[in-house]
DNA sequence: TCAAAAGTGTTGCATCTACACCCATGG
DNA sequence: CCATGGGTGTAGATGCAACACTTTTGA
């Protein structure tokens, strides 16, 4: 027998979601085949993944479960770290979930982690009828996860934040049109400390890939705010 | 037959090296199964390499590579990206090499990639028997790589640039006792760029884990300078 | 007219850059 | 005594943090 039929790669994405007003993940509900729910029985939730396809590479991997998952594609992706601990899959905890759908539970599996960014005010994610149930979980409330998944989602948010600012890609939780303050807030989440407005601002202003458009905020009971596109042919760096 | 048999998972390392005066990658030379050598027959270098086993952890596997290739222990191991591309070992300048020691040169394989750091003062590394003959490669010199290595050096590099400063890993690099210039030089060649000596001996002052011993060097033709050491206890961030 | 968030400048302090000369050692 | 790199300070410019009041809209 070769050893290597023993082995398995996934992937699994943390995927970020802004809705105005808080980090979301999405997570994947545990189910039995036979369509139990499972939080009483013990079952956790989990980040979603799958594993790759023979021929697939591992972005489309990616690409393909978010589509699955919330229908959107061109989702923003970013693979940030593997995980392959021989033992990662095979917690007691874990045991039950996988004996329900993989043929050889025991098997080892590593897992090539990305993280993915989409707004939630853009595009309304439905949840699919992908390995269960789908629920947009705060950020700061994430429960005890299914395999090493939590450390996968502490990684995916330390770097987040290491990455939200250089690489520009805060707007991809954004809507395309969005207010300073909204940036600023999406900002003081991800950070987790209040940012001056100010200052907050003035920086704002010397970045040229963040242009005014000549459009305000409207339908809201005070003073309505300038918005602002992200232009990424002007990222000068 | 199970499918999944056919995607194998290895990791590649890019070990940097500095000898106080260069940055050196070391590479493998492919050879024959006939030992003969083949860059007159077309046979490239390549970063080294293997393939996980089956119940080894991709940092065990990467801490092995190194230590048969160098007979180095606890050489600084950070991994950095996973290379996933079904096609990333199937061109054809790569078959021939393959063909002579895998027993299925058409797998694919996903590789984990790592890089490495080691003082070549500190250390003698001698190259082993490993997979063929080694060598030392200046970091601004590489030449066409087998597979997709040229991709993962250049991540690699990337890589390094950023975590140096932040991470304090540049002292991988260093012998124990190093003296200042030696540490102005190793970031001068990282960021291929010039910086003031003044400047940089300040910032290094108001660095408390970069700790001046009761130390000079010795044997030199000119004024002999304080040596430093790195005291991981003081990282203040 | 009230509530709610938008929008706007200045000042002091810390940090960064640019720059040139004397020192200690070995040969 | 000469060659070689080691070692040191200052001034000007720039960037960052702290801080409070006026404006516009919808209800």
């Amino acid at each position: 027998m070769n050893l290597n039929s023993q082995l398995g790669v996934s992937v699994d994405c943390v995927l970020f979601g802004y809705n105005g007003d808080a980090i979301k993940v999405l997570l994947i509900q545990q189910k039995t085949q036979n369509g139990g729910t499972l939080q009483e029985s013990g079952l956790q939730m989990a980040l979603p993944g799958d594993l790759v396809m023979p021929e697939e590479a591992l972005s489309e991997c990616a690409a393909r479960v978010m589509q699955e998952l919330t229908s959107i594609e061109g989702v923003f992706l970013k693979q940030f770290q593997a995980f392959g601990d021989p033992e990662r899959v095979r917690k007691k905890k874990d045991q039950r979930w996988l004996e329900t759908f993989r043929e050889s539970p025991n098997k080892r599996i590593i897992t090539v982690a990305y993280y993915a960014l989409v707004s939630l005010q853009e595009y309304k994610p439905e949840a699919s009828s992908f390995a269960g149930s789908t629920q947009w979980v705060d950020f700061d409330k994430i429960p005890p996860l299914a395999f090493d998944h939590n450390a996968i989602f502490n990684h995916a948010l330390l770097t987040l934040r290491e990455h939200i600012e250089p690489h520009h890609i805060g707007f991809e939780l954004l809507p395309k049109k969005f207010t300073l303050s909204q940036l600023q807030h999406l900002h003081e989440l991800v950070f987790d400390k209040k940012l001056d407005k100010r200052n907050f601002r003035k920086n704002v202003k010397r970045m040229n890939h963040i242009v005014p458009l000549d459009e305000k905020q409207t339908g809201v009971l005070h003073k309505p705010a300038q918005l602002f596109a992200f232009n990424p042919e002007a990222v000068s760096e």
